[in-house]
DNA sequence: TTTAAATGTTAATTGGAGTGCCAAAAGAAA
DNA sequence: TTTCTTTTGGCACTCCAATTAACATTTAAA
């Protein structure tokens, strides 16, 4: 039937209605089964045909996006950073782990920005190269549809964002208002929830946008409800998909969604945090706050940062900040880690940084040794002092809690005078 | 010359214009040196005899007070409490060790107070127990004229404690004035100095505060400069008598305090705390309130009662309050020991102690399972439960340091819920 | 209700890792 | 130089994790 088409003709040419008209036409045109997704491989539109089709476009078309396993796959293969890199189609060999057949695939994109794909499925013949300028044409059609349909789209977007504003700051209180709400935007209220903020190195362009947009979409532990954008940072309510939401579950979402951005778009150092579970909607400015809270205390104890996500998990460093507070009141020193630092600045020896590890390291003497790069025997001798002249007990649990604690402070406040 | 004095007639009658005039009287009566102390062993008068005197006299009159290692030899031998206890002179044989001669004492005493004492050496000539009658009229002449010379302090001292109460409760402000009161009651102002408060269980008697103005004067370690009672309290302004004053200084001066208090007096289970050392006349209000604190902190953990005395000892102990506000505030709930508090509830165990113990005893297994009374692998098999149950990490100090101070915590909030 | 299975708990034994102590060597300060 | 402090090596000892068996308790099935 491609003869029916002359060369310089466009079959794809005038309006369509709806998606769905176009996805069949360009399936009629191919003799293919054709899936169109959005940027976030969220089905859009999916050809009637009755032909067999492989097991990835089914789970696709069942579960109205395409599984995540299937999409971590054409990552691994560097193929979906092909496709995304070039305006051509480009032709992917079946997978079979994944379920995937042979298919050829091309993005649509407006200028760089890429809306969505199209994918043509090989199972009844192949393609030949020839019909590649076709498949551009398809694009075409397909871009200004989504273009409409996008369009549409934001101005909606707009009142969700300023409503998740109004959230975050503690200016809905009434929780009926917050019902309603959600009713209109047609989103369900989710029974848990948390705040989760990602910190970026630098200020959030609008292509970050666009592969944030697109890791969200596509990881499933989690919901995301609400996202936005505050200059390096990006705010977002979660919720669980199950009844049940851990910290645990954030924890997880929060390590995946930094190295894969590290992984598919190579932006790093990014930090985040995310603040107590809750099922209150007024306690959500209290979860931002906590999130926000989280990034401060990574970025001034740096060691955390690969650790400690969930405000809850803070552990002692939720109490930092109030506890040098009184102790500036009442101008309170360590009495051990002053002696033990005179002692290091007259005899040029590192009693200090000693205690400090082998606390860190749990009063493991192997593991401190180590980390120090000295003699186990020396470190030993090394406690032996600090002891005698920290006036210390190094089996008291409680100088030795006092002490960690104070030895945090000392980090806290090094930062602090930076 | 006894001779000379019938037995009816009293020889120390009449009005002796100064203590020195009667005790010369007195050393002439019976041949011997004669030493008057008061009730705390502060040297009063003694004798101009100028025949030998022991050790322990020239040490006493040199220092104007009797040396501590002789009073204490005095109260381990029982003597000092016989001497209290009777009305009659009683006979003491020496004692190598520190220096003390053959002697006779009596107490001076007013009603059941003892205002003081009256000590004569047996160097020249032993004394028959005929001279006791004398002993008793000479003791009758010594009170009358200390009444006179209390009766003249007593005024003086009442200024000085309402002084002392202004300054614990920050009435006086001004360093001049401060200063100035100091040169009024012809003391010298301290350079460094702390607050010391000791609780009784009872409301403390008359009889009492002779007990304690006595083992405060008979101490040497410290200087007592003021000291108010209140109730079951009494409250005392220490200064060092060298020019460093440590914590450590303060520690044993209160663990002696009370077990003085108990071997001697038989009252116990007096408590102790002292605020922060300082040289800022206007910190003794804080230093009051810390040593309050202190005091507060023992009894919440009665554990601590024996070991910590020092408000800058206290450690963690210091937040606690803070902490527990803060978590208040924040529906702050430990997870894990929320799940293990569970788990013992469900299956009877006790977890939750066992972890308690176990970080109490710095995470030594050997002396945990000691004091829970349970087998080594009993323990051990515990805490893998408790790590697994409670999802925790027991090679990670701040895990650990967090859990530490939680648990703390719970027990502060069970005290309070009593 | 009884029985069997599953789960949870305690105790005995073991090798290996971790720790404390002594003496000697190296280095720094008086 | 001497004296004090610090580092290191070696040895004996203690402590802890892992395994296994025995026992108690709960759950499920007969």
């Amino acid at each position: 039937m491609m003869d029916l088409y002359s060369k310089n003709d466009n079959p794809f040419k005038g309006n369509f209605k709806t998606l769905e008209s176009l996805v069949d036409r360009i399936s009629e045109v191919f003799h293919c089964p054709v899936t169109i997704e959005d940027a976030n491989h969220r089905l859009l539109a999916y050809s009637q045909h009755n032909e067999e089709s492989d097991q990835a476009r089914i789970q696709t078309i069942i579960g109205r996006r395409v599984p995540e396993k299937v999409i971590n796959s054409l990552w691994k293969n560097h193929i979906l950073a092909k496709i995304n890199r070039t305006d051509e189609p480009v032709r992917i060999a079946q997978i079979k782990e994944v379920g995937l057949g042979d298919r050829i695939a091309i993005a649509i994109r407006k200028n760089n920005e890429v809306l969505g794909y199209i994918w043509a499925l090989e199972v009844e013949r192949k393609l030949s190269d020839q019909s590649f300028p076709l498949f551009k044409q398809a694009a075409q059609a397909v871009k200004n549809q989504l273009l409409q349909l996008q369009g549409q789209q934001k101005e909606a977007d707009e009142g969700v964002n300023e409503f998740f504003w109004k959230l975050l700051t503690g200016n809905v209180r009434s929780k009926k208002e917050i019902r309603e709400k959600f009713v209109e935007f047609q989103l369900l209220p989710p029974v848990f929830f948390s705040v989760v903020v990602f910190q970026f190195q630098e200020v959030i362009s609008k292509e970050n946008q666009q592969q944030i947009f697109y890791l969200l979409s596509t990881t499933q532990q989690l919901k995301v409800i609400f996202r936005v954008f505050d200059e390096k940072e990006v705010i977002m309510l979660t919720a669980p998909n199950e009844d049940k939401y851990t910290e645990n579950d954030l924890k997880t979402f929060i390590r995946e969604f930094i190295t894969r951005m590290s992984n598919r778009f190579s932006i790093n150092s990014i930090t985040g945090g995310s603040g107590t579970i809750s099922q209150d909607y007024t306690d959500i400015e209290r979860s931002y706050q906590e999130a926000l809270f989280v990034l401060q205390c990574q970025k001034k104890f740096p060691d955390l940062t690969a650790q400690l996500f969930n405000y809850r998990e803070l552990g002692i460093y939720r109490y930092l900040d109030l506890i040098l507070e009184k102790n500036r009141l009442e101008h309170y020193e360590n009495h051990s880690l002053k002696k033990l630092k005179q002692y290091d600045l007259k005899h040029h020896s590192q009693l200090f940084h000693t205690l400090e590890t082998y606390l860190n390291f749990d009063s493991n003497m192997n593991e401190a040794a180590k980390a120090l790069h000295i003699h186990l025997n020396t470190l030993s001798y090394r406690l032996k002092r600090i002891a005698e002249i920290g006036e210390i007990n190094l089996r008291d649990p409680h100088q030795k809690v006092t002490l960690f604690i104070d030895l945090k402070l000392e980090r806290l406040q090094e930062k602090e005078h930076l």
